[in-house]
RNA sequence: GCGGCUAUGGUGAAGUGGUUAACACACCGGAUUGUGGCUCCGGCAUGCAUGGGUUCGAGUCCCAUUAGUCGCCCCA
């Protein structure tokens, strides 16, 4: 039998580097507190239906990158390929939108799911961090979002970032832009490649997008949709910048962003990551505006704006930067036994101390007491307690500082007390 | 979904078709018979991703599969 491995696309996180997934979750966790954003749990699997609906039918993800499959009832079930749409839908469901101190402002944590092909950064299975704030089309929301993500990055280390802005404008002035584009490339059609002209169809902001066709003439001149946002969408992405400007956060607008989801509009954003060596795929995270979703959905109109970030990419970026986060793996107190009789007594201790709070190992691989110590130092443990037949017939027990190596002889029944002193003070 | 490159122990890696698969690190043991970080010595590949094929003979050549990796598409 051949051995098995994980399926393609995913990953194991084993100790050692499961730290620092655990310190970046925390300090996302601890941003949302300070921005009083609370966190919300859905399920890693939807009804295919919400995605096809939120998602939108002619994204790249619903056309060819969900895990869809058939439950036992005969159900089509997919695997969340992104977050907004389960929060948008546990909104709905639980009719959130009716509970007092709107807006509704949630985080969340969580693998997503995209059948695609793995390469650096991206992943079958992926783990995004999120936020939605839902119920108000207030700009300056817009603008906490945005600062939430870059302070998200910052507060890790991160400098080498990108903050990039656009408008999508409101439905009036999406399809005046949208009728304005084909105008334009109709002309060239037989000229673009072969997505494009399919999107010229579909999703003609696309165009605007594509990397193949760059190169275009057609492509310097395409209508803007900064020239077609009308009055009002407008002046909602001027107030979105003063607000940015007014918190110091620098942004470059790019009117060709569009993003691959159909539910955006309005603000539009997304980070990258400008490091040396960071590869080919330079998105850290984005979102942007999705007022219309929420009724898309079946509930009530209600504004909302969210973005995303992928824990993989984020750690790439540290890495690309050479940051070190502030892990020290430590052991508190390593127990060294010499004989049976020791090492009887030494499991009582060991769950004694571990009892009063303090982190505890010993030895379970029967090695030489040579063998031990340098386990323990391998573990960078503060403390060596060794328990041999002299100290058992003395009803005492050695402890060694293994910082500074001094030791102490200490009665076996005080011990206990004595460790917790000895971590009181630290 | 498409294209390039790669696949040898826990890790990094030698190996240009011919007996027993270098070396380094890590790990385990010993020197030091109850004490770590240094030094010295010794040990350490279900036999070279899997499955076929070529050959007197394959880790070394060919094909397929799988996986990784880089890029395209697109995104987090």
């Amino acid at each position: 039998m051949s051995n098995i491995k994980g399926p393609r696309g995913t990953q194991d996180i084993l100790p050692g580097e499961v730290e620092k997934w655990q310190y970046v979750e925390s300090v996302l966790a601890d941003i949302c507190h300070r921005y009083h954003y609370k966190e919300v749990r859905t399920p890693v699997f939807e009804h295919t239906e919400l995605f096809q609906r939120g998602v939108g039918d002619s994204t790249d993800i619903v056309q060819k990158e969900m895990y869809t499959f058939e439950d036992r009832g005969g159900r089509s079930i997919t695997l969340r390929p992104e977050g907004t749409a389960s929060v948008v839908r546990s909104f709905v469901q639980h009719k959130v939108y009716g509970y007092p101190n709107q807006p509704t402002k949630l985080f969340y944590f969580g693998p997503m799911f995209r059948y695609e092909r793995p390469q650096q950064g991206r992943m079958r299975q992926f783990v995004q961090f999120g936020i939605e704030a839902l119920g108000s089309d207030d700009p300056a929301i817009d603008a906490e979002v945005i600062a939430l993500a870059m302070n998200a990055y910052q507060e890790l280390g991160l400098t080498s970032l990108k903050l990039v802005l656009n408008s999508l404008g409101d439905l009036e002035s999406r399809k005046n832009h949208r009728e304005a584009l084909i105008a334009h490339f109709k002309p060239h059609k037989d000229e673009l490649c072969e997505d494009c002209q399919m999107r010229l169809e579909t999703n003609p902001m696309r165009v605007l997008d594509c990397k193949k066709d760059r190169e275009h003439p057609a492509m310097e001149t395409a209508p803007s949709i900064l020239d077609y946002l009308n009055k009002e969408s407008r002046e909602y992405f001027e107030t979105v910048k003063s607000v940015l400007d007014k918190m110091g956060i620098p942004y470059v607008i790019d009117p060709n962003l569009v993003r691959g989801l159909d539910y955006y509009n309005h603000t539009a954003f997304e980070i990258m990551s400008e490091a040396e060596g960071f590869g080919a795929i330079t998105t850290l995270s984005g979102g942007g505006r999705y007022n219309g979703l929420v009724e898309e959905v079946g509930g009530p109109e209600t504004a909302g704006i969210g973005f995303a970030l992928s824990i993989e990419r984020l750690l790439m970026a540290l890495d690309a930067e050479g940051i070190e986060l502030p892990i020290d793996e430590q052991l508190d107190c390593y127990v060294v036994t010499v004989g049976d009789e020791a090492k009887k007594e030494a499991a009582s201790i060991v769950y004694q101390l571990r009892q009063a709070g303090i982190q505890v190992d010993k030895d379970y691989a029967d090695k030489k007491m040579k063998a031990q110590f340098k386990a323990a130092d391998r573990l960078r443990a503060k403390y060596v307690l060794v328990l041999g037949e002299d100290e058992l017939q003395n009803n005492q027990i050695n402890l060694k500082n293994m910082d500074t190596g001094d030791q102490q002889t200490i009665k076996l029944e005080e011990i206990v007390e004595h460790m917790k002193k000895e971590f009181k003070e630290d």
